[in-house]
RNA sequence: GGGCGCUUAGCUCAGUUGGUUCAGAGCACCUCGUUUACACCGAGGGGGUCGGGGGUUCGAAUCCCUCAGCGCCCACCA
C-alpha cells in the first residue's frame, strides 16, 4: 500500500521535474513574458522530428552540390539501442547536421545487419520455446521463421534512433539481406573464387558446439580459468615401465596418435624408437621427437592429439600421424569414445579421470591456470576442430588497404590506432568465411559428385549446371544432380561491402549513385571492430572500386560506467537510452554523451553528464525567454554599452567560430562542443546579455534587440548539430519561417577576420569589472549601491569599454585622474590603478600589507626574469622573439614596482 | 611471450614544433548572494613539486634512459 502510493508520488514528482523546463518564479516575470515558461522536451522533439521528416530534409538526391556521405555501422537487426549506439550515432548526427548546414549534400545511409549467428541463435531459442527444434524443420521453414522474426523486431532500433534525432535518409534504409545486397555478396564470392582468392581447406577451426558452427578467431574470447593439470601414466610397450605425461584435457587421450619428446631431452633418450600404449583405448602409438616440445613444462613429454589441438595438428602433419576425431558436432564423444560414446566431453572427462585412477594410470593432479576460449555469441567453450571450410586469402588483398592507412589516404582518428592496424594487417591470416548456419547468404558452391573437389562455384544454379556439365563431360546432368553447399558466409562477408552495396555499386559498378556518393566521408565506429569490419571494408573498397571506402574513420571509445566496467546487460549497469531521453531530453543526452568523449578514449558514463546537458539546454531556453520578453521602445537610439557590447561579441564570435571549426576539422567533437558551450554560456549569456539587458521595466532599443536576435540566430546555427531540437524550436519561434528557412537547412556561419585588439580590450575591461566585484564583496558593498571609480595611468585604459564598466560595475562616475587618491580602496589591472573612494571603509594597515605582498611577488618575478637575461647562453641560444618577450616582462615588472612603491609611499 | 598506448587538480580530460599566453578546461567542492531569463542561477575562491628517479638543454609536462602502476591488441606450452 505504502509502496504503491510512494511510487505514484515519485512518478508524479519526477515527471513534473524531469520532463519539463519550468519557471518557479513565473509570477515575477510579469505580463510581458508571453512565452510559455516551461516546455516539454518530448513535445518539441516529436514536433520537429516529424516536421523535418515531412519536409524531406534528411533525404538526399544527386545534385550539383558536393556530397557528404556517412554510412551507418548497421546495428544487428534484432538489437536494441544501447549506450554504445547512442554515442556512435550522436557523433554521426553531429557530423552530418553540420555538413548539411555547410551546404554539402548530406547523406546518412541507415540500415541493419542480419547478424547471422546472433539472429539465428535468437530464432532457435524462440522456436525452442514453442517446442520446435531446428533439426525438426527444413531449411526453408527455418528461414521463413527468421524472416518473420526480422520483420517483427527489425525496425525497433531504427525507431529508437529517431528519438535521438538521427537525421538519416530513411528512404535509403538497407538491410544486409535485401535481395541486391545478397546478390552482391554472391557475386563477390564467385569473383574472388574465380580469381583464386577463395579456396576450400581442411583446417583447424574454432567450433562452437552449442551453435554448431565455426567461429572466426575474433569471435572467441579467451578467459583465464582455473583448471587442473593431470599427470597420466602411459605404459611403454614390451616393458613394465611407463612414462608420465601431463595434460589439461584427459578425455582427448582417446584421440592420441603419438607421444612426443624433445630430442635434446636426455631424460627420455631411453625411449627413442619405442612405442607406448594409450590408457583405456589401449592404442599403440609411436614416440616421436620434435624440438617443439618444451622440456620445462609438465614432464617434458607431450601427448599428440592432431584432431583437437592446432599445434598437435601441425606436429601430426610433420610426422605423418593419423588424425582421430573423437567428438561429435555437439561436443559429445563419438564411437572413438568407446564406452563414453554420446556423453558430453566434460562429463566424459570426469568419468575418464575416475577410470584412470581406478586402473592406476593417474599419477597426480596439480592446479593449473590456463586460458579457455569461449564463444562470444553463446558462451560455450570452443573446441578446436578439423573440418572443411572456405577461406579467403588475405595477404595480397590486404596490401593496398594497409598502404592507404599508412599513407593517411584513409585517416584513422585517433592516430594511435594506425600502429595497431598495421600490426594486424602485416600479420593478417586467411579469413575463414564459412559458417555452419542457415541464416545468411548460402555459399554458391554446387557439388555434383561425392569427391571433395567435385564442385563448381557460380552465381546461379543454372550457371553452375553448365559448368558442371563441362567439367564432367556429362550433358545429362540436371539441376537435381547438384547439391548446394549448406553453409552460409560469415556476416562480415556481407558487411565488408556495405559502403559499396548500399549504393548498389557491386551489381552496377557504373551507376550514378555509387559514383556520386562514393567514397564516403566519415565512418564512426567502435575500435573493437577495427579488424572485423573497418579493415575489411577498406580491402573491399580497393578490390571493388579501386578506391578507399571513406576518408576518415572516427573510432569511439567503449562506454563504461563510473567504476570503469564495460556496460553490459548482465551487469545491469547500462541505463536504458530511451528512459534517459525521457528524463533529460534528447538534446540533454546528446550533450551529456559528448561532453567527455574524446575519440578513442573510453567514455566513463555518468548520468550527471546528462544533467549537465539538460542544464545547458535550459540555459539556452532561458536566454531566449529573456530576449523574447524585451519590449521594444517606440523610438530610441542604441545606447553606448549595447553598441560596443554587440561589436565585441561579433568579433568574439568569429574568434570562437575559428576555434570550433578547427576542432571539427580534427574530429575533436568534445572540444567543439565545449567551445560552443562556453561561447553561449559565458560570452553570450554572462557577458553580452548582461551588458545589453535594459533596466527592469524599461524597453529596449529596436535596433539593439534586432542585433541580439541576429547574434542569437548565429549561435543557434553553431548549436544545432549538438542540440537540434531546442535550437530549431527557438529558431522557429523567433519568427515565422518557410520550410526553406528551417534551421536544419540554413547555413553554417562564415569565417571572417576579427579585431583581436578589441577582444583584448574587452578582456581588460572585464578584469576591471571583476576587480570592482571583488572589492564590493570584500567590503560588503551592495551591488545596488552606485559608486564612483577613478583611474590612474589612464592612457593605457581601453576607454571604449568605459560604458560597459559603468553598467556592469554599477559605477556612478568614472574619472580619469593623474594623481593617486589617498584613503580610497584600490585595485590594479596591469599597470592601471583604480580607486574607489569610500569614506571610512579603508583599513590602511590592510592596504599596506596587501601592497607589500604584491611588491614582494613582483620583485621576485623581476629577479627571475633578470637572472635569465643575464645568462649569456640564454640570450645567445634562445630565439630573438623569446628574448624580446623576456625584456618586455622585465620592463612591465619594473613599471609595476614603481606604481606599487608610489602607492605605498602615499599610504604611509 | 610479442606489439602499442597511458599515468597532469577530488573526477573526466586538454596541453600541437621544448620557450609570451604553461601548469589549463568542464564538472565537483568552499564562500557570498532568493537583483527584475535561468537556483538546471549569479559573483567570487581554494586545489596539482605534470607517476618515481636519472639524463640532454640556457630552458623539460613536452626529448632520451630507467623503475613502478594501468589499459588495449596479437599469439596461446600441452
Amino acid at each position: 500500500m505504502f509502496n504503491s502510493q510512494y511510487k505514484l508520488f515519485t512518478l508524479i514528482i519526477s515527471y513534473y521535474f524531469s520532463n519539463t523546463y519550468f519557471c518557479p518564479l513565473v509570477s515575477k516575470i510579469g505580463p510581458k513574458m508571453a512565452l510559455e515558461a516551461k516546455f516539454n522536451t518530448q513535445t518539441i522533439e516529436n514536433k520537429w522530428y516529424s516536421y523535418w521528416l515531412e519536409q524531406g530534409y534528411f533525404h538526399s538526391e544527386i545534385d550539383e552540390r558536393t556530397p557528404y556521405t556517412i554510412v551507418i555501422p548497421p546495428p544487428n537487426v534484432t538489437g536494441v539501442l544501447h549506450m554504445g549506439h547512442m554515442l556512435n550515432n550522436t557523433i554521426q548526427d553531429v557530423l552530418i547536421r553540420r555538413a548539411r548546414l555547410q551546404g554539402f549534400n548530406a547523406c546518412w545511409v541507415p540500415g541493419t545487419d542480419h547478424a547471422s549467428i546472433a539472429t539465428e541463435a535468437k530464432v532457435v531459442a524462440k522456436l525452442k520455446s514453442e517446442g520446435i527444434e531446428k533439426t525438426d524443420i527444413s531449411r526453408e521453414e527455418f528461414i521463413d521463421h527468421a524472416w518473420e522474426w526480422t520483420h517483427k523486431h527489425g525496425g525497433i532500433i531504427l525507431e529508437q534512433l529517431k528519438k535521438l534525432g538521427a537525421s538519416c535518409d530513411w528512404e535509403r534504409t538497407k538491410f544486409t539481406m535485401d535481395d541486391n545486397m545478397s546478390e552482391s555478396v554472391i557475386k563477390v564470392f564467385v569473383d574472388l573464387y574465380n580469381k583464386g582468392n577463395i579456396y576450400r581447406g581442411y583446417r583447424m577451426v574454432n567450433w562452437d558446439p552449442e551453435a554448431q558452427t565455426t567461429l572466426s578467431d575474433e569471435e572467441v574470447n579467451y578467459e583465464e580459468k582455473q583448471g587442473n593439470l593431470y599427470y597420466m601414466r602411459y605404459k611403454i610397450k614390451d616393458s613394465t615401465n611407463y612414462v608420465t605425461i601431463a595434460t589439461t584435457r584427459p578425455e582427448t587421450i582417446l584421440g592420441d596418435t603419438a607421444v612426443c619428446i624433445n630430442p635434446n631431452d636426455e631424460r627420455y633418450h631411453h625411449l627413442r624408437g619405442k612405442e607406448v600404449i594409450v590408457p583405456i583405448c589401449e592404442r599403440v602409438v609411436p614416440i616421436i621427437e620434435d624440438e617443439y616440445v618444451s622440456m620445462e613444462f609438465g614432464t617434458g613429454c607431450l601427448k599428440v592429439t592432431p584432431a583437437h589441438d592446432e599445434n598437435d595438428k601441425i606436429l601430426g602433419d610433420k610426422h605423418g600421424l593419423e588424425v582421430i576425431d573423437i567428438l561429435n558436432d555437439d561436443g559429445s564423444l563419438n564411437h572413438f569414445g568407446m564406452h563414453y560414446e554420446g556423453k558430453d566431453r566434460f562429463l566424459a572427462r570426469k568419468e575418464i579421470i575416475k577410470e584412470l585412477e581406478s586402473i592406476g594410470a593417474m599419477d597426480k593432479v596439480e592446479q593449473h591456470f590456463n586460458k579457455v576460449g569461449t564463444s562470444e555469441r553463446t558462451g560455450a567453450i570452443i573446441e578446436p576442430k578439423l573440418s572443411d571450410q572456405w577461406f579467403l586469402k588475405m595477404k595480397d588483398l590486404a596490401q593496398p588497404a594497409l598502404d592507404a592507412v599508412l599513407q593517411k589516404d584513409v585517416h584513422l582518428v585517433p592516430e594511435k590506432f594506425i600502429n595497431t592496424y598495421r600490426h594486424w594487417m602485416e600479420n593478417v591470416r586467411d579469413w575463414n568465411i564459412s559458417r555452419q548456419l542457415w541464416w545468411g547468404q548460402q555459399i554458391p558452391a554446387y557439388f555434383y559428385g561425392e569427391g571433395k573437389d567435385d564442385f563448381v562455384v557460380a552465381e546461379t544454379i543454372e550457371q553452375a549446371l553448365e559448368l558442371a556439365k563441362d567439367r564432367t563431360n556429362n550433358s545429362q546432368l540436371t539441376i537435381h544432380d547438384l547439391t548446394q553447399d549448406p553453409d552460409v558466409v560469415d556476416t562480415w562477408f556481407s558487411s565488408w561491402l556495405w559502403p559499396i552495396s548500399v549504393f548498389n555499386g557491386i551489381l552496377e559498378p557504373e551507376n550514378k549513385e555509387i559514383n556520386y556518393y562514393y567514397p564516403t566521408n566519415d565512418l564512426v565506429t567502435a575500435p573493437e571492430i577495427l579488424f572485423f569490419w573497418v579493415a575489411r571494408m577498406i580491402i573491399a573498397g580497393f578490390e571493388y572500386r579501386g578506391e578507399k571506402p571513406f576518408t576518415n574513420v572516427y573510432l569511439t571509445g567503449i562506454v563504461r560506467d563510473k567504476q570503469r566496467r564495460k556496460m553490459s546487460k548482465s551487469l545491469g549497469n547500462s541505463p536504458d537510452p530511451i528512459e534517459l531521453m525521457q528524463k533529460y531530453g534528447a538534446d540533454g543526452v546528446r550533450v551529456g554523451m559528448l561532453l567527455s568523449s574524446p575519440a578513442g578514449n573510453d567514455l566513463m558514463f555518468d548520468e550527471d553528464l546528462c544533467k549537465q546537458g539538460s542544464g545547458f539546454v535550459n540555459k539556452i531556453w532561458n536566454a531566449y525567454r529573456l530576449i523574447d520578453g524585451w519590449e521594444v521602445a517606440a523610438k530610441s537610439e542604441p545606447n553606448e554599452t549595447a553598441q560596443i557590447a554587440i561589436e565585441w561579441y561579433t568579433n568574439r564570435f568569429q574568434q570562437s567560430l575559428k576555434e570550433i571549426n578547427d576542432h571539427y576539422s580534427k574530429y575533436r567533437i568534445s572540444d567543439a562542443l565545449m567551445a560552443t558551450y562556453k561561447l553561449v554560456w559565458d560570452d553570450f549569456c554572462s557577458w553580452l546579455l548582461e551588458m545589453v539587458k535594459p533596466d527592469y521595466g524599461s524597453p529596449i532599443d529596436k535596433g539593439t534587440k534586432a542585433a541580439v536576435i541576429r547574434i542569437l540566430e548565429d549561435n543557434l546555427r553553431l548549436l544545432h548539430p549538438f542540440v537540434p531540437f531546442i535550437s530549431e524550436e527557438i529558431w522557429q519561434h523567433i519568427t515565422t519561417r518557410t520550410p526553406e528557412e528551417a534551421l536544419i537547412v540554413s547555413n553554417w556561419p562564415e569565417e571572417k577576420s576579427f579585431d583581436q585588439e578589441l577582444i583584448k580590450e574587452f578582456e581588460f575591461a572585464s578584469q576591471v569589472v571583476t576587480g570592482i566585484r571583488n572589492l564590493r564583496k570584500e567590503k560588503n558593498l551592495s551591488f545596488k549601491e552606485s559608486i564612483d571609480l577613478s583611474v590612474l595611468n589612464a592612457e593605457k585604459a581601453p576607454r571604449r569599454f568605459d560604458a560597459v564598466i559603468g553598467k556592469l560595475g554599477n559605477i556612478g562616475a568614472l574619472n580619469y585622474v593623474d594623481k593617486k587618491i589617498s584613503g580610497a580602496l584600490s585595485f590594479r589591472v596591469k599597470s592601471n590603478e583604480y580607486f574607489i573612494p569610500i569614506e571610512g571603509t579603508v583599513n590602511v594597515e590592510d592596504e599596506i600589507n596587501k601592497l607589500k605582498e604584491e611588491l614582494k611577488y613582483t620583485e621576485g618575478f623581476l629577479k627571475s626574469v633578470q637572472g635569465k637575461l643575464r645568462n649569456e647562453r640564454f640570450v645567445k641560444g634562445a630565439p630573438e622573439k623569446v628574448v624580446a618577450m623576456e625584456k618586455q616582462k622585465e620592463a612591465d615588472a619594473l613599471a609595476k614596482i614603481e606604481t606599487l612603491k608610489a602607492s605605498l609611499a602615499g599610504l604611509k
